[in-house]
DNA sequence: TAATAATATGCAAGCGTTTGCATTAATTAT
DNA sequence: ATAATTAATGCAAACGCTTGCATATTATTA
């Protein structure tokens, strides 16, 4: 700890006054006179004093800070969602412990209690893909500390939520390929355990039967998202008996790899192959085709969640909400056809 | 905070010892008998005992926490980064405090107070492009915490550095351009008061005196990075009575914009123009053509720059040291001429 | 068995702030 | 001028943990 020596008694001493005056000078309390404030703020910044926060954290009993746990720090989305959460949360004064949990729920539980112990005044996260037992939130919870989800949720942990409509989103993605002419479109999807993903596989169910077209088991696909799942797919589709002609992915990633390895396959997109992505990076737009998707509002998101996190934080009787945020359907090459 | 009522006192007079034998055998000191140790952690788990972390640092007058300063969380670079700086902090046991300064001077240096204050243990930064004094970092210094920057680098600050050798990069990138058979290669480069963006620049000068060849003013451009700058950029190109046949862009994001802009101009590259960028996004392997690339070993920068922090903390005798990460050269379609 | 050494525990101060309450100084009303 | 208010300051405890030193307990040695 950089222990610079000069702190609130120093100063006092140098002042002649208490440290509780300095203290209160400081913190701008109206039991000071002005004239007091003003020496003791002058005298302040000639020495370079600078708060002890952790010390006042433990005499305050809050410290000021966020604890933040995504998966993981460098996806595009996620690291969309931190920028959108320092910045409010920088504005609002405070500060943010970021954790990255690699999908572990072992890391996650670690983590929590990490945040449990630096006594941060409030948690937003996104689960790991491996979570499903909520214990570790609930502990903070109950030690008072107000959690809030995004993105990632987990409809056992009574929290405020702020997520999108997957079900929704993949419902408007099918239907948009259907729409377009598709006869067979396919679903690669995630992990079914993860709410999201199977919230996606649902939409896209739905979209099927609503256009009477029947689903057999090749089409609608949960893998890990890894490139490898993504060529496996790819090589199932096409060597099938009945090959598609659309294809909705469940990730951008995924999706603009599928593009990508259509031309070896000698395919055209979308003439022959519609895709479309659930959720954005900014190759959609510079691939060719360009590929369309179904954009979810992570920097938005992010912001939300802190907004509502600090609200809990200053007004720990503000119940639970769940908010769902927009997505829009973003039309681009890779689905249109003429 | 979250103020679980159960803390060391509690649990001392539960086990009807003292509260420093509770301290002690938490710590696993070797003052205390494995009974008593056992004894305690027991309880400690009985009752969901969690260490106050604040107390305890104010108490050994560290803080287990490191300041990370980037310019911009979502940036893929620095998110990548920030990646690996997790992941090290995480194994070492440091938490994380994450600011951006979204380039700004001023915020760098309200973050650098704010992390001051938090009494982080070490900062690891990536300066703000329009930071040029770095007093705020040696205040850091003198109140005893080390600092390591890495990638935006200023050299008046006496420190720990990680970062690549931006001239050597820009050499290389620009003498490939020049040995396909580039006549006129071009520079678009960042704002040259960005120590990194000034030497890519340089290396592009030398490599083309190196090369005999002769730079006038429109050659080498200064810009802010934006979208427009590299419309515009194009635009004063493609317009030229001196067309180039080579572009070396200085970001990424640039020359996946170029390679997309100029089928509007019916360029085709690499045959009519060649490029290549000074850093890599994931795009630059899926944009058609791909995108030659000198890689910057972000994660892996990340990671150092810790390593080297934390070293710093623990013995703070050790002197400061400049590391060098390689860099390496991609040729990928959009540079490679038959 | 007493003296000595080693082991285990406790006491109390300290880390730097904050804050309720008591005290003193300045102001106003009587 | 004195009492009653109000404003400004100080005292001391509290926040929860750590740690040097003192003490008590136990084991070891002569």
């Amino acid at each position: 700890m950089g222990k610079s020596n000069i702190n609130i008694t120093f100063l006092a001493r140098e002042l002649k006054v208490s440290p509780s005056t300095v203290s209160r000078a400081l913190n701008d309390s109206n039991k000071i006179s002005e004239k007091t404030k003003s020496r003791v703020r002058d005298k302040a910044k000639e020495l370079g004093y600078e708060l002890n926060h952790v010390a006042s954290s433990l005499s305050k009993k809050r410290t000021g800070m966020l604890g933040v746990i995504v998966p993981e720090i460098k996806s595009y989305f996620f690291s969309r969602a931190l920028s959108g959460i320092e910045g409010v949360a920088h504005d609002s004064g405070f500060q943010i412990i970021i954790a990255q949990t690699n999908d572990s729920y072992k890391r996650e539980r670690d983590v929590c209690r990490m945040l449990q112990s630096a006594r941060v005044d409030g948690v937003v996260a996104s689960l790991s893909l491996e979570t499903s037992n909520v214990g570790h939130f609930k502990l903070l919870q109950k030690n008072n500390t107000p959690v809030v989800l995004f993105d990632r949720v987990n409809y056992e942990l009574d929290c405020t939520k702020i997520l999108v409509d997957n079900y929704e989103g993949a419902y408007l993605a099918t239907d948009h390929l259907i729409n377009t002419g598709c006869k067979r479109p396919v679903h690669f999807g995630g992990p079914m355990n993860c709410r999201l993903f199977h919230d996606r596989a649902e939409g896209y169910r739905e979209a099927l039967n609503k256009h009477g077209i029947k689903i057999d088991p090749e089409m609608l696909l949960s893998t890990d998202l890894t490139s490898k799942d993504v060529r496996d797919a790819l090589k199932l589709w096409m060597n099938s008996r009945q090959v598609p002609d659309g294809i909705f992915t469940a990730t951008a990633s995924s999706g603009l790899q599928m593009i990508h390895l259509l031309k070896t396959y000698n395919v055209s997109v979308p003439s022959e192959m519609a895709i479309i992505s659930f959720g954005k990076e900014p190759c959609n737009e510079l691939i060719e085709p360009s590929l369309s998707s179904v954009e979810i509002p992570g920097y938005d998101m992010g912001r939300t969640a802190v907004f509502h996190l600090i609200t809990a934080i200053s007004d720990k009787t503000i119940g639970h909400q769940t908010i769902i945020k927009p997505l829009s359907l973003q039309i681009r090459n890779s689905s249109f056809k003429k």
